[in-house]
DNA sequence: TGTAGCATGTAAGCCGTTACATGATTGA
DNA sequence: TCAATCATGTAACGGCTTACATGCTACA
């Protein structure tokens, strides 16, 4: 099982938190977890594709840590996927026995950067700036995600990862910002 | 080409940088390449596996953009790439022309974080001290890369990287005592 | 004498993306 | 009626890692 693995049976587990006090918890389907992902798991994870979501889905049923149930409304079929038991435990056990790998990163500014040389340093301006531009857009999408998390209890440590991921675009500004007055100097 | 194959070429293109005022710019073997990928991209793109750099250099080599010498001292067989003027101007494009995507980052701290409700705090809270030192141990080793690449106007862009690289770990060590501030409150 | 480092590769396989294919539902 | 969105999947392929395999060289 990979760690995307174990990021889609997170979701599935909020909405079993979510649907607590609701009649019925009746999962999520691999269109609304695409979703989920897109809003949350982006911005320090990955966005996976549609075809893995699905792929996804497939082994976790087939581990049975995932229960699949086929729904008709008129003539669509949709299949809401939610966490079993043994998903959550299995789930549980990731959380506190795997070793939690440091942060992989992958900056093609800084690559570019490092063959700073070969570039121009208007060209290197450009680029800097086009990444402030880039970041503002990644700050205003997440300042959203954050406001829409709320307050509510159930949401506390998806807002807390939502203010770490403001307070990381924030850092990344101010040090471009840095970057770009170093390069001016020179 | 991916955005890797690039960054090889591109520790090819210093290799020739710092060798101008030599007799010979001999060419960097493949255990070289990649040692050099471990000192420098690893922070910020890849630590390619060995037989990656093979296997890209024997593409680098069908395209024209790397040229490949063989060497025997002794009994000992080894191939020296080197950038060729092709290579170079190739390289020099897709600096310019290509479009830089945005950073990646798999953060499995933040990820776990996100299911911080199914982990003990105290559990949390040992995954973040963990997570400190090993930002620790980075920052020491990126700290040595720094130092060896001194003043030297040939390494301006890389001793930038890593300095830029030293503050992004800075930034991460204030936004998990943050967090851990935080945390500590609930 | 043996181990760590230098040096090069092949094969298998996983993770993930892109492209392709299909069709239902909602609302302008 | 037409486009956007909802919904599900298959096939092909690229990138990268792990495991495996081989052998030389320096040095303790």
């Amino acid at each position: 099982m990979s760690t995307t693995s174990y990021a889609l049976l997170g979701l599935l587990a909020f909405d079993v938190a979510e649907g607590e006090n609701e009649a019925e918890a009746t999962g999520l389907t691999g269109y609304e977890i695409k979703q989920r992902a897109d809003r949350t798991l982006r911005f320090y994870w990955v966005s996976p594709a549609m075809s893995q979501v699905y792929s996804e889905m497939d082994r976790l049923v087939r581990l049975e840590l995932v229960d699949p149930s086929d729904e008709k409304a008129g003539k669509r079929k949709t299949r809401r996927f939610s966490i079993t038991a043994s998903g959550l435990t299995s789930l549980q056990t990731w959380l506190s026995e795997s070793d939690t790998d440091f942060p992989t990163l992958k900056h093609p500014v800084a690559l570019k950067l490092l063959m700073g040389g070969l570039l121009g340093p208007e060209q290197l301006q450009t680029m800097l700036e086009k990444y402030r531009e880039d970041l503002a857009l990644r700050q205003a999408d997440l300042t959203e995600v954050r406001a829409q998390l709320g307050d509510d209890e159930t949401l506390r440590y998806p807002a807390l990862v939502a203010e770490w991921g403001l307070d990381y675009y924030d850092a990344e500004v101010e040090i471009t910002n840095k970057l770009i007055k170093k390069l001016n100097r020179l």
